[in-house]
DNA sequence: AAAAAAC
């Protein structure tokens, strides 16, 4: 509990933001008849995925949600000037009102409580206000639904799921896809502490050892869980084996969504989940989260989602983090990347927060662990091939605080909210490997770069990221990265001074 | 290559 603080803060802050959104709160007069605009906290952005520990982050420095409209239908919706930037939001012909609070969303009293205080949340995030009446206002239609990280799309979800279980069902009524289990687990620790007071029941659908080494498909009983979050394989399992129903299930749930429908992701996992389920509950309603939906994907999942058609988008070059300093160290060879890890990520790194060293492949997350605990180095390392308890210890124990700096293959590029983390390293720039001769320069995966650089920054802290640059290869996926989001990286000298000059410019020194 | 997890 640290409630008192955090709820104080990662709600509440009220405040002093900037007028544009303050003030327009409760202002909001009416306009049409039937639409009435009010105006929604901005300056939480995000009740993060996991909320609690938390100091309002400083308003300066708040990321904007840049809501582009993807389709308007009638109405605009908003009509403040200031709102301007925010267009999106249509909803067939089906009018919506963001809710400026909570209360505004007819939640009940045991998910208010939860919200308020467990979550120690005060008001509506943007996207919460914005998204929260589309997915509770009957007909349920479906909803894709893109904003930055940490602005607080699990909150929008969770909410969704808790409040379109019927209590009296003790049945499978809600359903959330992802892509790690270590997301699967975060989400459900959210869910169950949002929900604590509700007395809706969930189980989490992941891998465990255990279960991969019991040969019988009677180790487990049906599930009664009302609410069922885990990842596709896991899902996918329990439903063939008969243990996991769909029948009852209203609504379901792809988080990190673009990546769980791509091609070269879950795509497949994940038509199958959602036709089974649609064929025995055709009115299920589906909902689509990410930070990232690219333009191929976007035209894919368009098309996928029939019921209604509410869909919320941000431009690319409006995605990055204004509160997350991005730089970049050129490194002439290996050596020297591991020597700016030791000496800048962890010596000088010793008054920053917690920090993540993202890598390739999960046999450098173990060398890389390997050469740093040699030399005494206190870190630890995650990667797909660990067994799953040591996966969930290692993840404890960061967040927990005991460890400080964790190396990570891209496991933990999605979704993974940890607010003490301030500081993100690209030991090895996120690629995509084009099928093909391996002689082919490297294409920047342009999403993952965005997702691990969320990984700091969580609910509008500030936060640096250092990309070490090593190759002309490196130099050209770099250039591209800042092309595609229209930013600027700068460079970073290799020296102490300059590091710390950086860590300063980024508020964290 | 990473991720999930195995009909």
């Amino acid at each position: 509990m640290a409630e008192t603080d955090t709820a104080a803060s990662t709600a509440a802050t009220t405040p002093p933001v900037d007028t544009s959104s303050a003030d327009s709160v409760t202002s909001a007069p009416p306009p049409p008849a039937k639409r009435e605009i009010k105006r929604w906290g901005d300056e939480e952005d995000d009740p993060p995925e996991e909320p609690e520990q938390n100091e309002a982050p400083s308003t300066s420095e708040q990321p904007e949600l840049e809501v582009a409209a993807l389709k308007i239908t009638e109405n605009k919706f908003l009509d403040d000037p200031e709102d301007s930037n925010i267009s999106a939001v249509t909803a067939d012909d089906t009018p919506y009102t963001s809710a400026s609070t909570f209360e505004d969303l007819n939640l009940s009293e045991a998910v208010l409580k939860g919200l308020y205080v467990e979550m120690g949340f005060k008001k509506p995030s943007k996207i919460q206000a914005i998204t929260l009446p589309m997915i509770l206002t009957p007909p349920y239609k479906d909803l894709v639904a893109q904003a930055h990280n940490g602005s607080g799309k699990t909150t929008c979800f969770v909410l969704g799921m808790l409040s379109r279980v019927d209590p009296n069902v003790k049945a499978p009524q809600a359903l959330c896809i992802c892509p790690t289990r270590e997301l699967a687990i975060q989400n459900m620790e959210v869910l169950q502490k949002m929900g604590k007071y509700t007395g809706i029941t969930a189980e989490c659908a992941v891998p465990s050892d255990r279960e991969r080494n019991t040969p019988s498909p009677n180790y487990r009983a049906p599930v009664t869980a009302q609410i069922v979050i885990g990842t596709p394989g896991t899902i996918k399992r329990w439903m063939s084996i008969k243990k996991l129903g769909v029948s009852r299930v209203k609504i379901l749930v792809f988080d990190e969504a673009d990546h769980m429908l791509a091609e070269d992701g879950f795509q497949d996992d994940s038509l199958r989940i959602k036709r089974d389920t649609e064929k025995v509950s055709p009115n299920c309603q589906v909902l689509l989260f990410s930070a990232t939906f690219n333009e191929r994907v976007t035209n894919f999942v368009s098309r996928v989602v029939k019921r209604g058609n509410n869909q919320l988008f941000v431009k690319k070059e409006e995605l990055s983090l204004e509160g997350v300093k991005q730089y970049k160290v050129y490194c002439p060879d290996e050596l020297t990347k591991i020597e700016v890890i030791k000496t800048k990520i962890f010596d000088l790194g010793e008054k920053l927060g917690q920090r993540i060293i993202f890598v390739r492949t999960k046999n450098s997350a173990r060398m890389l662990y390997q050469q740093l605990s040699d030399d005494g180095y206190s870190v630890t390392a995650i990667q797909g091939a660990l067994n799953t308890e040591d996966r969930d210890k290692i993840i404890k124990e960061f967040k927990e605080g005991l460890t400080q700096v964790l190396i990570s293959t891209d496991v933990l590029a999605r979704g993974f909210d940890q607010q003490q983390v301030n500081c993100v390293v690209n030991y090895d720039l996120p690629v995509k490997y084009s099928p093909g001769p391996r002689s082919q320069p490297l294409e920047p995966d342009y999403e993952v770069y965005l997702h691990r650089i969320g990984r700091a920054g969580r609910f509008g802290r500030k936060g640096a990221v250092f990309n070490l640059i090593c190759d002309d290869n490196d130099e050209l996926v770099m250039s591209k990265i800042e092309q595609y989001f229209d930013i600027q990286v700068p460079e970073v000298k290799n020296t102490d001074e300059a590091f710390e000059e950086a860590l300063k410019t980024a508020g964290l020194l």
